[in-house]
DNA sequence: GTCTATACTTCGATAGAC
DNA sequence: GTCTATCGAAGTATAGAC
């Protein structure tokens, strides 16, 4: 439309995957104002008009790191939540921090950039249908009372207080959570039994 | 320290006040990222220099902005919760839209600029305390069972669910919002009775 | 595909006059 | 207490050579 047709890279280059690395890794360490055109560039080891060789403009190279983040997650998530335990499996893959930052972050980069916004609440509103749909026949399986607490309210339960808790722990913040994380611990050992470290679900083994 | 002695407004000044309340308009309308120096003095109506006049760096004004915005947070959720239904004007409370979208704005802010941070985090266990102050005997009153879910837990889940659902609502997204509004809603009525409209606390009547 | 060079904008901050 | 004037730094973005 307004683009009057300007060189671009392809988007299966390494450098431009190089790129988004390094946006990701500056976002998460000193928020998504520290990811400028030229740090993100020095961060690759690059100069900072490669930033705009493979992405027109800022706008453009953070609906690129939504749109890799988002794909990326979703398939991890419904490889986790296939496992034989899947209240535990959402639990655990919701309280990564990483990826609570990173919502957090694009959460309010999206107030500032309201290209990313539309599109950031359609990835997430996708990402709690495939929970809903993985979970759905679960919890009355497990003899829960879908009357009072319905699958979508016990799923909003779930990742809401994991992402506040990832949020307010990096924050510094402690108090109550050890109390809610036993309290956690025991309903899902109650509902889906003990487990071995790391048998919930798709966890990388070894790193 | 570094400080080589320059002169600096009082902080009972209007103009300070004007440019605290500039300040805290432009984050909640584009994010933090919107709060420049030369926006602020904008907002105000102001020259740019008079920014660093009052505040000497914008680690200061930020600073200033956290603990004004805290410090009417704390007395206006102590007066809610002094009502005869703690519990529901705790949930009111915590549901303030602009609230939530500055405690989110100055959470990533605060990643952005460490001194911030350790000021929030403070800041915000206080708030908790209080609550937890304020709550202390209430679920016990109500029957609840404490052994299974502590008062800080209950304070945990109200505060994290009420701040995501508004994260959330702002962002565009809706699933499974109104039925986690309708169990609240019925879980509140369970214990503390129906309200009259604005029964609750401290609301501000009119306006 | 990556570079040099460059234009333009905005930002934070300070000095000093009024 | 507020203004003019000004600085250097950093930001986004583009054109064109290699």
């Amino acid at each position: 439309m307004t683009a009057p047709a300007r060189r671009i890279g392809s988007e299966d280059s390494e450098t431009r995957q190089a790129l988004l690395d390094a946006a990701e890794q500056l976002i998460l360490e000193d928020g998504y104002a520290a990811a400028t055109s030229r740090r993100v560039a020095a961060r690759a080891g690059l100069k900072p008009q490669l930033v705009h060789y493979y992405f027109r403009t800022m706008d453009d190279l953070f609906l690129a790191l939504v749109r890799r983040g988002a794909e990326r997650n979703l398939e991890l998530q419904a490889r986790a939540m296939a496992s034989p335990n899947p209240l535990r499996a959402l639990w655990e893959v919701s309280c990564d921090p990483s990826g609570a930052a990173m919502t957090m972050e694009l959460s309010a980069l999206s107030n500032h950039r309201k290209v990313i916004q539309a599109e950031l609440a359609a990835y997430a509103e996708r990402f709690r249908t495939q929970q809903a749909e993985a979970l759905a026949g679960v919890l009355e399986r497990y003899g829960m009372d879908l009357e009072s607490f319905p699958t979508d309210v016990v799923l909003f339960l779930i990742t809401s207080t994991s992402q506040i808790l990832m949020l307010e722990e990096k924050l510094g913040m402690s108090t109550g959570h050890a109390a809610f994380r036993a309290v956690v611990e025991r309903e899902l050992t109650r509902l889906e039994g003990q487990l071995e470290p790391g048998e919930a679900s798709g966890r990388r083994s070894a790193d």
